[in-house]
DNA sequence: GCCTCCGGCCAA
DNA sequence: TGGCCGGAGGCC
């Protein structure tokens, strides 16, 4: 047993010992091996042999043994890179447990950088020596001056040559004689310095008093999760960068991540111009040997500070004082192919291990953080705008009970006259409708009967797109039928109500020179059919957008200056949990866009009941009161933040095999039913195809303490999808629908 | 994830 | 008989 002193130390294994190896291929367990020649820390980066090929490892710890003694293998070397740290392997661990993730997975993300393995690569370069010239050029006078001018300073030989404007065999030739010194350096070189206090910005009293906390936050050297709320123009970003200044100022590393659109130069800039050096910076643009260089550097502490997307999580931070998370409610933070993880939950969780302060910065927080604020989990700020209260775009609700609207009509006169408007002057209008299909009620006039689901309480909703009458609660879909299935009447079956497919239909009828777009998951064959679409319109390719809950997924149309919402109240029924929070952030969106251009934001919301206490808290720009209402709503229905979901998405080339499986699994729910929790479905996911792949979701519904991870862990052990099928979890999916 | 092994099937 | 294809399973 090894002296109690040691326990803060990781462990050391002698040569041939057994050690666990954790690799990165997909094998969901630790390997044992023998420790190589000279032995090895556990967290040591190895390679070792896997059948006939070369793989990168871990040291996880001691080997478990129970495997053929005479089968192990030898580790094959030990990387020359830092090894990775017990707080790191803790939070691999943990959110691999947390995310139902297989561990190999999650180490491949703290791992995505290339030639880890790789010694460590050099470059030549070049600078001023004390030789002479055997004879003067003036090409050769030019190199010697650029030297000069820039003191001890050495260069690439093609940046020499380039800042001398001559060819870079007269580099060479000077090298030959001494004049120039050509030496080794390694390629992956430390970031420069960043000054705490290089460019002080003289902050408001808001914004001071709020960095003071922040930056007692970070000195207390303690794990604490703050909530920064501010509108557009409160300057949320001076006072989070006065907390990353404290991070530098104690020598510690701080980790600030955007939604991926948000990474921009001018943000950089920024950053620059308040440190005095450029941060690393890491998201999917990065080349791979940056990539290697800032992996290495944050790992050696030869990078103070990293601006990145969510994977910037995963780095091997050597001493984390600091994660802001801006933005904290926008979508892309929620990794929805792959490992599905949220990286503003995985912020506290990792802080949590290394003692580093989370700052969630945002105008229009989510109503999960705003929960946990309201609860003391976390600390609240709030940061008035300078330019005095928030700017709302100019709000109404329709109320649709004086509007005489003829039947199947739902976009009321006021309204079409307000999107004639907007069309006319070259701008943009979304009508937001969030309802999928064409119609949700297919109903008989002979005798009223509506067409239900023969296995579930619940209506079919008519598909024209698709030619099909499905429901929504199980997936079920069947022809529409021209008889009545219980009186029997021919032709006599109408659809009421509007679906975002008729509402496409009445927006072209009613806009007949407007160029009509609709936007809804299920007429997309592939995610990246959408994506091209949603960068068209954003570029003016359409004048009005018809859209379901998918437009308010952090698209940005910056020609869009209305908003209507055509059925405001729907939000509020429970059709989707997160309807009335993203409709009241889709206002919210128009509102930061008024206050930023010349065109002023409207938004109309069509409502037959506008004294409801939501759209009431919308209108009368009262957020308190919108997200009390709102969390009330949901700690009625019991989902998050007050309750736990979990998304099950089944796929497979074909499109029956996954129901098929889905409703086995569906019946077969013992190890969830005693935890209390309930499986909804199957129904097509969301988007139900993705790359020729046809997929079918459950839903899993548990109290908020219930031991959720663990009973869905029990129960998916039933089933071994066979063939082409995949099953994959999604703990705390981003939509309900 | 990737490699190998093995059974099935087809052309001669 | 040989060769090629695709699915299943092992890899320490």
């Amino acid at each position: 047993m090894a002296a109690q002193n040691r326990q803060a130390e990781p462990e050391f294994f002698e040569a041939g010992a057994l050690v666990g190896v954790l690799t990165t291929q997909p094998l969901d367990r630790v390997l044992d091996y023998k420790a190589p020649e000279g032995g090895c820390w556990r967290g040591a980066f190895v390679e070792v042999p896997l059948g006939p090929r070369k793989v990168m490892g871990v040291v996880w710890g001691a080997g478990q043994g129970g495997y053929d003694l005479a089968k192990v293998r030898t580790v094959l070397k030990v990387l020359d890179v830092a090894p990775m740290r017990d707080e790191l392997k803790q939070f691999l661990e943990r959110s691999a447990d947390y995310t139902l993730t297989p561990l190999t997975a999650m180490l491949r993300l703290a791992t995505r950088a290339p030639g880890l393995g790789d010694p460590p690569s050099m470059q030549k370069i070049y600078r001023l020596g004390s030789g002479e010239p055997d004879r003067t050029t003036a090409a050769r006078t030019k190199v010697i001056e650029v030297l000069k001018d820039y003191g001890g300073l050495a260069f690439t030989l093609k940046e020499l040559a380039e800042m001398a404007d001559v060819s870079t065999s007269v580099v060479k030739g000077l090298v030959k004689q001494n004049v120039v010194l050509e030496e080794d350096r390694p390629r992956d070189l430390p970031f420069p310095r960043m000054q705490h206090d290089h460019a002080g910005k003289t902050l408001t009293d808001a914004q001071a008093e709020a960095s003071a906390q922040l930056r007692a936050g970070v000195a207390s050297h303690e794990y604490g999760t703050t909530l920064l709320r501010g509108v557009t123009g409160s300057g949320k970003t001076e006072v989070y960068l006065e907390a990353v200044a404290e991070c530098l100022a104690q020598g510690r590393q701080a980790l600030v991540l955007l939604p991926e659109i948000a990474l921009t130069a001018e943000f950089l800039t920024r950053v620059e111009a308040r440190f005095g050096a450029k941060p690393a910076e890491w998201h999917s643009g990065v080349t791979m040997t940056e990539r290697r260089r800032i992996w290495k550097m944050v790992g050696q502490g030869g990078a103070q500070m990293v601006i990145g997307a969510r994977s910037a999580l995963f780095l091997p931070y050597q001493n984390l004082g600091l994660i802001v998370v801006d933005e904290e409610h926008d979508t892309s933070y929620k990794q929805e192919e792959g490992v599905l993880y949220n990286a503003r939950d995985m912020a506290v969780l990792r802080a949590h291990l290394c003692g580093a302060q989370v700052v969630l910065a945002s105008a229009t927080p989510s109503l999960e953080s705003w929960v946990n604020a309201d609860q003391g989990k976390y600390r609240k700020i709030e940061l008035v705008s300078r330019y005095g209260p928030s700017v709302m775009p100019d709000m109404r609700a329709l109320d649709m009970r004086q509007d005489k609207l003829p039947s199947n009509r739902w976009i009321s006169n006021r309204l079409r006259d307000e999107v004639l408007a907007r069309v006319a002057k070259g701008e943009q209008a979304l009508l937001f409708i969030n309802r999928r299909g064409y119609a949700p009620v297919t109903i008989c006039r002979a005798c009223g009967h509506q067409i239900a689901c023969d296995v579930c309480d619940a209506r079919m909703v008519e598909h024209r797109f698709l030619k099909r009458l499905m429901c929504h609660q199980c997936g079920e879909t069947k022809p529409v039928p021209t008889t009545c299935p219980n009186c029997e009447a021919e032709d006599r079956l109408a659809p009421v109500g509007p679906g975002v497919e008729r509402l496409a239909e009445e927006a072209t009828e009613l806009f007949p020179d407007a160029r009509v777009v609709t936007l809804s998951s299920d007429m997309f064959g592939s995610a990246r059919a959408l994506k091209e679409q949603i960068a068209q319109i954003a570029q003016g390719g359409a004048d009005i957008i018809i859209g379901t809950q998918l437009v308010a997924k952090g698209h940005n149309f910056p020609l869009l200056t209305l908003v209507g919402v055509i059925d405001a109240d729907l939000g509020l029924q429970g059709s989707d949990l997160r309807a009335a929070e993203r409709t009241f952030q889709l206002m919210r969106q128009v509102a930061g866009r008024a206050g930023r251009s010349e065109r002023k934001g409207v938004a109309i919301m069509q409502s037959y009941q506008p004294e409801h206490p939501v759209i009431r808290a919308i209108l009368a720009g009262d957020e308190e009161g919108f997200w009390r209402a709102e969390a009330d709503q949901r700690r009625l229905a019991g989902v998050p933040p007050y309750g736990r979901m979990a998304g099950i998405v089944i796929s497979a080339p074909d499109a029956q095999a996954p129901f098929d499986l889905g409703a086995e699994m569906a019946r077969r729910d013992g190890p969830l039913r005693a935890i209390g929790a309930q499986v909804f479905g199957p129904a097509p996911a969301p988007i139900a195809r993705i790359r020729g792949r046809h997929r079918v979701r459950l839903l899993v519904k548990a109290e908020k303490t219930a031991p959720l991870q663990r009973a869905l862990k029990q129960w998916l052990a039933q089933f071994r999808p066979g063939g082409q099928m995949r099953i994959s979890v999604d703990i705390d999916p981003q939509s309900f629908l």
